[in-house]
DNA sequence: CCTCCTAAGTTGGATTTCCCAACTCACGTT
DNA sequence: AACGTGAGTTGGGAAATCCAACTTAGGAGG
C-alpha cells in the first residue's frame, strides 16, 4: 500500500523538517535576521540557512534586503506563511495545555481585553469543530 | 543565548519529530494498528516502533490489547491526543490552501450541512484571532 | 592603513538519525 | 506440518544533523 496523500502530509512535506517551525515562529515573534533566527531557535546554522532556502522555495517566506551597503538580509512571512498563525497558535495552546509545567512562558492578550483561549469554529453556523461534529464528504 | 523556551517549543519537543504528526493523523482516521498506520504514513517500522513508544511515554497516546489469544494492540488518543485535533485541522487547511494542487483528497463536512471552513476565534468575545488582535499579556 | 567587529552564511568532519530488508515471536489456520 | 498475520526487533548502509572554524562583505575605531 502506498502512502496516504493528503494535505496534512503535503503540509508536514513543507514544515516538517527539523527547525523549520520553529524558525516561522520566531519570525511570528518579530526576529526576522539569520542570527537572532539562529540564536533563538537553537538550530545550527547550516541547517537553519537550509530550512529558511527551502520555506522562501515553497513560498512561504520571503527574502528582503533590507541594507546595501553592508549587505543585510531578512526574512518576512509571505500571505503563505502569515496563514500558519493559525497554526502557531494551536501549537501553542496544545502546549500549554498538556505539556508546559508550571507558569505559562508567554500569554496572549486578545483585543476584546480577555487573555486569548482561541476555539475552532465552523465559519459557516459558529458552532464548535470537534471530532465528533465532522463527517467526511462526498 | 540560550534558545527560547516556550509552549510552541515544548510542544515541537513532544511532536517534532518525523513521523509523529503522521502517526497521529492516521489515528484521528481511525488507524489504529501498528501496520496500519505504518502501511498508510510509509514510516519504516523501528522508527514507528519509536515514535509510538514516544507518544505513549508523553501521554499522548494509549497502547490497548484488544486480543490476548493472538497479542493484538491498538494505539488509542488519550485527552491530550484528542485535544491535537484542532492542529490536524490547521495543518489540512493550511495544506488545503498553500500546498495541495488540484481538487482536495478529502474534504469535512460540518454537522451544520457546510463543508467545514475553519476559523480560529476568541472563546470570549467570538471575534478572530488575527496576529493583529493579539499582544503579548504582562 | 590596520585591526577588530558584525551579519550572513559555508565548509569539513564527527555524530545521530533514518531507511530497508530480513528476522523473531506468538499465535491462528489449513 | 506448513503457512499466514500482527507487532515488533536487528544489523548495516545512507542521509541528516551537529559543531566549530572559516569566509565574505563591509563598518568603526585608532
Amino acid at each position: 500500500m502506498s502512502p496516504r496523500t493528503c494535505s496534512i502530509a503535503n503540509a508536514l512535506e513543507v514544515l516538517g523538517e527539523r527547525w523549520s517551525l520553529p524558525a516561522l515562529r520566531e519570525i511570528f515573534f518579530g526576529n526576522t535576521r539569520f542570527d537572532q533566527i539562529a540564536a533563538h531557535t537553537g538550530a545550527s546554522r547550516d541547517v537553519l540557512a537550509a530550512r529558511l532556502k527551502k520555506l522562501v522555495a515553497c513560498g512561504v517566506l520571503e527574502k528582503r534586503r533590507y541594507s546595501d551597503h553592508p549587505p543585510r538580509f531578512e526574512y518576512l512571512l509571505t500571505d503563505s506563511g502569515r496563514a500558519l498563525h493559525n497554526l502557531m497558535l494551536m501549537l501553542k495552546e496544545w502546549g500549554d495545555a498538556y505539556v508546559t509545567e508550571g507558569p505559562l512562558p508567554l500569554v496572549w492578550q486578545h483585543s476584546c481585553g480577555h487573555v486569548l483561549e482561541p476555539r475552532v469554529v465552523c465559519a459557516h453556523c459558529g458552532e464548535e469543530a470537534t471530532p465528533e461534529s465532522l463527517t467526511r464528504a462526498p
